[in-house]
DNA sequence: AAACAGGTGCTAA
DNA sequence: TTAGCACCTGTT
């Protein structure tokens, strides 16, 4: 069992406040951040909008789950549509995790070994699109995932809507994770999914994918897919090993690749991007997914990943077809 | 009610 | 190599 660290003489009164067993905090961040815009702008699909216990003046606080706790996340100041802050304030359970571990686990979800401030600057550079596209998303972080939770959740995304694929990781999580704080659960284990049948997969919604899902969990908990090896690939090697799986193309290899390896350099292309490169870039000539992913590649280079989540960001939210 | 949603695997040219 | 099709499920 956990050690008791609510003593309230070691707690710095001025900056928690207690809430039942919940602890708030506020946590700096090296650079301002859009909360809104990372949580929302489709990389991950666990955080849903909530209250804020006990603070009503956060208006814009997310629940859900990084770094394996539950948390509950909220941005002040942050008005509706974006707005960047230089701190969060979150809430954690202090059973579960240490104030100095949700520190570290919020700076590494969003990334914060990123210099977004020059990430925007010198794709700002390539072009007046990028201009535009880099001054609406201003403050998106791309976040750091679990692997194998991100390679679930993309095997979990194909052909599939946001709303859809939020409630299947929701399903799996309750029913084979294991609780993780706040009442969330942790998104399930390779092991754990690799020994559920295929019918008790389906169960959770996952539709036909539940094969691919399967698939995946079978190879990585046997090793035969060795994703700690895939951290230390060229992106080239590390999509062909993805691909091999069941249910994992290029997009969502891709995915994989830059949401959960932080791999920057590869351009994950789907409807939404492939129409943002022909439209932008290429005169509004139909491009194939290859194609356009050569011409972000090409563009982007090294800023490949946050070049495409600004795209599709800023495409996006203006309804464009 | 029929079409569609943030792809992929399979088959046929 | 590439075009065309089916595919769970939930919404509009």
């Amino acid at each position: 069992m956990e050690r008791e660290n609510l003593k309230p003489a070691d707690l710095d009164a001025a900056s928690r406040c207690r809430d039942d067993t919940a602890l708030t905090i506020e946590v700096r961040l090296p650079e301002p951040m859009d909360l809104v815009a990372s949580l929302e702008c489709g990389q991950v699909f666990r955080w849903g909008r909530c209250a804020f216990p006990g603070r009503p003046d956060l208006k814009v606080a997310y629940k859900g789950v990084a770094g394996g706790t539950g948390l509950i996340i909220a941005q002040p100041d942050a008005r509706t549509g974006a707005a960047i802050s230089d701190s969060l304030w979150v809430q954690y359970d202090p059973s579960v995790t240490s104030t100095e571990e949700v520190r570290g686990i919020i700076l590494r979800y969003f990334s914060y070994d990123d210099h977004v401030s020059s990430i925007e600057a010198k794709l700002k550079s390539t072009g007046h699109v990028m201009v535009d596209a880099v001054s609406f998303c201003r403050g998106l972080r791309i976040i750091t995932q679990d692997r194998w939770e991100a390679l679930a959740s993309y095997i979990l995304s194909t052909n599939n809507s946001i709303p859809n694929i939020s409630r299947i990781i929701r399903n799996l999580s309750e029913r084979f994770g294991e609780p993780c704080g706040l009442g969330e659960r942790s998104f399930p284990t390779p092991e754990r999914i690799a020994g559920e049948s295929l019918s008790r997969l389906r169960e959770c919604k996952c539709g036909f994918r539940d094969q691919n899902l399967s698939d995946a969990a079978i190879k990585v908990s046997s090793g035969d897919v060795d994703l700690e090896a895939i951290g230390s690939m060229t992106p080239e090697e590390a999509r062909r090993e993805l691909m091999r799986i069941r249910g994992v193309g290029p997009k969502v290899a891709d995915c994989v690749l830059l949401f959960g390896y932080h791999m920057l350099e590869v351009f994950p292309v789907d409807v939404w991007v492939a129409r943002a490169v022909s439209r932008y870039y290429l005169g509004g000539r139909q491009v194939s997914p290859k194609e356009a992913r050569e011409e972000g590649l090409r563009r982007f280079g090294r800023l490949a990943g946050y070049a495409q989540e600004y795209l599709f960001y800023y495409l996006r939210s203006q309804g464009l077809s």
